[in-house]
DNA sequence: CAGTGGTCTAGACCACAGA
DNA sequence: CTGTGGTCTAGACCACTGA
């Protein structure tokens, strides 16, 4: 049996909680992890081992292995053993550009709600939410800024049935934080970035010249059940904002 | 029990091939979904139903649905069933944004290798790569265009010693396609797409005028152990090319 | 060759949804 | 209440890696 890193550590398991078990070692794992106690490169030691030491069967080990090698944090070789990653990538993003709350992290952003309105679908966005052309859907206009500077336009559009939309909330939490509080599950969504030239209106609207480079965004978000809940056409100025993303090739 | 639309639909298991169960399952779920014998909205019917009529154990009946409810294609929900998502989104592209291939598809790519030489690492470089400042890179810079007409200027560097570039070969496929054919498992990425206007150089080369928005994205590759294997920065016309892609939300 | 992860089995009990 | 997926066990054999 070959040394291990993982020999030394201590691991907490409750079997009473509603936790399962294999989450609390994937999570356990994740902090020795991301504290250094194991550090990039490290051998975890065999499966068998871990399992019988930590008192699981070996499949609820590879469970929690295997929801931190879908990670990424964790690299598994067949005749040779699991590592740590060897990364300069400490943690990964999420998939942050999905979700509004982006900018909270750090910036401390304010929304204007321009506009909060019913107003029946035109057939673009009729096409984009899977409803027929003139049904009712919920037209939501933003500008978002920080540090008193505008940083983007956002307009959104949303089935009228699905969510009350009140213009207070909006101006202090994530559109995308509101669903998830109605009960709304996201599950993907589909994007396009662009970039385009700003038209005088855009411009006067964010305090960029007529022409400065826009970052553009065009989504479509689907709930669980794969029921279109949103469709987005977002500007950023180019020059405050970028999307930053990791991506995790599939197996 | 309740009625599956599976239970008309016909499995061929071949328990001699070297492709494990479960991935012939799923691919023939998926094969079943995608041509439209399973439609949105149907249910699987229950797992141990399931993997009694196939000959298979519970536990490799749930792996082969795992994988397809990973990829977005179905939904579990407890105490109902598994459900065929009902998504307007057909096929979920792939992460097409990391693959050069991405434009190979439909529209007959060519490349023109601008430059393919070694050089000392720059500071940025370096640290984007992990290596030392000075350490030797190769430099890569291609023109990619479609229908004769420019689309992207695209500038990577790579450790000196990972990999031949053969010029000839460059022109002809994608880089990653060579990487991946040398051995090298690509894992994750880092990406940062933004916008700005076209200095007169790059607008002169790309065929654009002064000032015209471009695309930009630089990005950082990774390899299965961390490595960091290329790091890049490139540029779009933002008038021919837009980046498109799904994103799942975690679990 | 020995050691590793990859796959697979045949059960078990639980939590939650819906009638 | 019944039926579903969620979790877990204690084994087994195989394929691949590296010495």
């Amino acid at each position: 049996m070959a040394a291990s890193a993982l020999d030394t550590l201590h691991f907490a398991l409750d079997r009473n909680s509603p936790v399962p078990l294999y989450y609390q070692l994937a999570q356990q794992l994740e902090a020795a992890i991301e504290h250094g106690a194991l550090a990039p490169g490290n051998l975890l030691g065999n499966e068998i081992d871990l399992s019988t030491r930590l008192g699981l069967s070996r499949p609820t080990v590879r469970q929690a292995i295997q929801s931190l090698v879908d990670k990424g944090l964790l690299v598994r070789r067949r005749g040779v053993g699991t590592q740590v990653v060897h990364s300069q990538v400490k943690r990964p993003l999420e998939l942050s550009s999905l979700y509004d709350d982006l900018e909270a992290a750090g910036q401390g952003p304010t929304t204007r709600v321009v506009r909060n309105e019913t107003v029946p679908a035109t057939a673009d966005v009729a096409a984009a939410l899977g409803l027929a052309e003139g049904a009712e859907v919920t037209l939501l206009e933003r500008l978002r800024s920080t540090h008193g500077q505008p940083v983007a336009l956002l307009c959104n559009y949303l089935p009228a049935d699905l969510l009350e939309l009140d213009t207070a909330r909006l101006e202090t939490t994530g559109l995308y934080r509101m669903m998830r509080t109605a009960g709304i599950t996201l599950h993907s969504a589909r994007q396009t970035v662009g970039a385009r030239s700003a038209t005088a209106e855009e411009a006067a609207r964010l305090d960029e010249k007529e022409g400065a480079a826009l970052l553009t965004m065009q989504r479509t978000a689907y709930d669980d059940t794969g029921r279109a809940v949103e469709y987005g056409t977002h500007i950023y100025r180019a020059s405050r904002y970028a999307f930053d993303f990791q991506l995790l090739v599939r197996g």
